[in-house]
DNA sequence: TCCAATCATGTAAACCTTTTCATGACTGAC
DNA sequence: GTCAGTCATGAAAAGGTTTACATGATTGGA
C-alpha cells in the first residue's frame, strides 16, 4: 500500500491537483505551499504511479524490444547500442527474449501495449505476416534484420548478403580452392543472406560445400571434426558467424590441423572474442551497436513524423577484418590494446 | 487510437465487462458470446492496455532491474541469468542502466514505480542510506552485490575477498614472491573486497603491491605496461578482474615478457573470453548468471512471504579456475569445446 | 403452475494520475 | 472605490481496464 498523490494531499492540505503541479515541476505554484508538498511527499516516500500517469499520459517513456535472445557477445553489443542511444533520450528499456515459437512471440508483443511507445522487433518469427496480425494496432515499430518490407515501419539490416560474398571473394583470391560453408539455423534470414553471399562469392569452378550449422560453438564444434575427417578436405572454413568458427577452431585444433597454414578459417560478426583468440579470427565486422542505435533513433523520429509507406529497408555497411586465421593476415603479434568498455 | 475494450464492445454487442470476461477466458460467457467477442476484438487488433490493467490490477508482471551497465560479458551473463529465472516465470524485464551519479539513480528507481512487481538492484550508489530514501515505499526489493544489509530485503553476493585470497595463495604457493594486484575503481565493493581478500592472501614476507585500475580492459593495459617497467618487477599480477587481465596481458606481450615463464598473470570472474586468450586466463570461476537466478527467485519469492528482518547476504562461493597463464596450468592443449550458448 | 436456484450479462465503482475549467482572492490602474 | 486582470487553488473529468454487485432470464423440481 504505497503512499498516493491522495495521502500527500491530505497531509500538506491541499488538492490532488496542488501536489501534481508540485511534483511535475509547474510554475503557478506558490513556494510556500510547494514546500509544504514536497515535505510531505518525502515524508510518505511518495512516488507517482507510472501506471496511472502513464495511462493518462499516453507516454510511457519506455521503448520495447523484442529479441530473440539475450546473452552471448552480438546481443551483448546490440543491446548497448540501443541503450546508449536511450538513455540519451531519458527512454528505459523493456526487454522480452527468446520466444520458442510464434505464439510466445505474439503473447509478448501484446503485452508490451500500453507498456510502451515503440517497438523494436528482432525475431525470427517477424514475417510480415506474423507482425501486420500481431503488432498492436498502431503502435510504432522499428524492424531489425527481418529482410521484410512493412509499410509504415522503417526497417534496418546489416550486409549480411554482401559482407558473405566478399568473405568467399577473399578466400578464394588467396588461393584456397575447397570453402566450405557451415550455415546458420535454417529459418533465420541473416543465415539466409549469409548462405546466398557465400554462393554467389564462389567463382565459377569453385565447388560448393555447405555443413549445417545453427550458430552454436558446439554446432561449429561438430561441423570442423566432419570437415577434417572428409576424404577431399577443404582447405579453407568460412563459418556463418564467429563463435561457430571459434568452436571450429577448436576441432580443427584436436584433429591436429593447423590454421592457416592447413586450413584457413573465418566468421562473421566480429564479436569481441575473434580478437583475441589464437590465431586471431579473420571476420566480417558487423556494426552491431551501430545497427541498435540507428534503430532507436528512427524509432523516435517516427513517434513525431511516421515513416513514409514506402520506406526501404536501410541496409548497413560490413567491413572485411582480415587477421591471422585465414593465413593473409599481418604477422603474430601481441593482443591489441584495443578501445575496450569497462567490464563492470 | 488503439481499439480499446468499448470499442470492442460495441462492435460485438455486449458491455465491456463481457468482454473482459472473454478476453481472460472467464469460465461464464456463452461460447457464442465469446465467439464474437473474440472476432470482434481480432477484427479490430484490440489489446489491453497494460497500462489501465496493471492500474487496477496492482500487477505489471514485470521486474525492474537497475543495473550499472548492460554490456560487456559480464552483464551478459548476469542478465542471462535474470532473464532464464523471469522468463520461466513469465515475468518481463524491465532494464536501467549507467547511473552516473547518484540523482539519476534515484531518479531511475522511482520511474520504475507502478511499472514493476518488484527491484532488483547492483548499483555503485547503492548504499544503505541511499536506497533507505529512494525505493518507492513497500516495493519488494533484492540487493545484488552490494555488501549492505537492508531489513526486509533480501541480498546476494559473491565470495570476491574469499576469491581473491585464494587466488593469491594460490599464486604464492607456486612459487611467486612479488605478486602484484591491479585494483579496480575505487568506490566500488566488489573492488575493495578483492583488495582485501588480496591482501589477506599475502604471506607474512610478501610485500604488497598495488597497482590502479579501473575494471577496463585500457586500465588493464596501462598497468602492465607499468609493470613491466618497474625497477623490482613482479613475477606474477593478479588483476580485480579479467577484462584488465586481459588488457595486461597485451601489454606485456608488447613489453616482450613471456607469459607465465617470465611472469604470471590471473583475473577475477571466469568471463567467456578468458578461456580464448592466448596462454588461457587462470581466474576465479564466478557464478554470474546464478547470481542473477538466485536474486530473481528471491524476488519472486519475496513477492509471497516478505523476507526476516534479519537477513544476512546469501554469499555465493566461487571457484579457482587454474589455466596455463599462472604457470601451474596444464600443458598447451586445444581450444575446448565448451557447451556455448547460441550466439544469435 | 409457481418458486428457487442458476447463470449470463450489464452497471458502475475503483485504480491513480494529469489537466481543463471554474472559483475566488488579490493587485493595480483608472 | 470600482473593475479588469492576474494568479493560486480546487473540483471534476478522463484515461482503459477489472470486478463486485445487480438484474433478468432460464431451468428444474415440487
Amino acid at each position: 500500500m504505497p503512499a498516493t498523490i491522495k495521502d500527500v494531499a491530505r497531509a500538506a492540505g491541499v488538492s490532488v491537483a496542488s501536489v501534481s503541479r508540485a511534483m511535475n515541476g509547474a510554475a503557478n505554484v506558490l513556494p510556500d505551499t510547494r514546500q509544504r508538498i514536497l515535505d510531505a511527499a518525502k515524508q510518505l516516500r511518495f512516488t507517482p504511479s507510472g501506471a496511472a500517469r502513464s495511462l493518462i499520459t499516453r507516454r510511457t517513456d519506455t521503448i520495447g524490444a523484442l529479441l530473440p535472445d539475450l546473452h552471448g557477445e552480438y546481443f551483448s553489443e546490440l543491446i548497448r547500442g540501443i541503450d546508449q542511444a536511450a538513455r540519451a533520450r531519458g527512454l528505459h528499456l523493456l526487454v522480452s527474449s527468446s520466444h520458442g515459437n510464434a505464439d510466445e512471440a505474439a503473447a509478448a508483443l501484446r503485452a508490451m501495449n500500453g507498456r510502451v511507445d515503440g517497438l523494436l522487433v528482432m525475431s525470427p518469427h517477424a514475417d510480415a505476416e506474423f507482425l501486420s496480425h500481431n503488432l498492436p494496432g498502431s503502435l510504432p515499430a522499428v524492424l531489425i534484420n527481418t529482410m521484410i518490407d512493412l509499410p509504415g515501419h522503417a526497417a534496418f539490416a546489416v550486409d549480411n548478403f554482401g559482407g558473405a560474398r566478399a568473405m568467399t571473394r577473399h578466400l578464394a583470391a588467396s588461393g584456397r580452392k575447397r570453402i566450405a560453408f557451415i550455415g546458420g539455423p535454417l529459418d533465420n534470414r541473416e543465415a539466409q543472406e549469409r548462405l546466398r553471399g557465400y554462393r554467389a562469392g564462389l567463382r565459377a569452378g569453385l565447388r560448393e560445400s555447405v555443413f549445417e550449422g545453427d550458430f552454436s560453438e558446439a554446432a561449429g564444434a561438430s561441423a570442423g571434426r566432419r570437415i577434417a575427417q572428409a576424404k577431399q578436405r577443404p582447405d579453407a572454413v568460412f563459418a556463418a558467424n564467429d563463435m561457430m568458427a571459434i568452436g571450429c577452431l577448436s576441432a580443427l585444433a584436436e584433429a591436429g590441423l593447423r590454421v592457416p597454414d592447413d586450413i584457413a578459417l573465418a566468421g562473421f560478426d566480429d564479436i569481441p572474442i575473434a580478437r583475441y583468440v589464437a590465431p586471431a579470427l579473420t571476420t566480417i565486422r558487423v556494426p552491431i551497436a551501430a545497427l541498435g542505435t540507428a534503430a532507436l533513433e528512427a524509432l523516435v523520429k517516427s513517434f513525431k513524423t511516421p515513416p513514409a509507406a514506402d520506406n526501404p529497408t536501410t541496409v548497413l555497411p560490413v567491413e572485411l577484418v582480415v587477421r591471422n586465421s585465414c593465413g593473409a593476415g599481418p604477422p603474430a603479434r601481441p593482443l591489441p590494446p584495443g578501445a575496450a568498455p569497462p567490464a563492470h
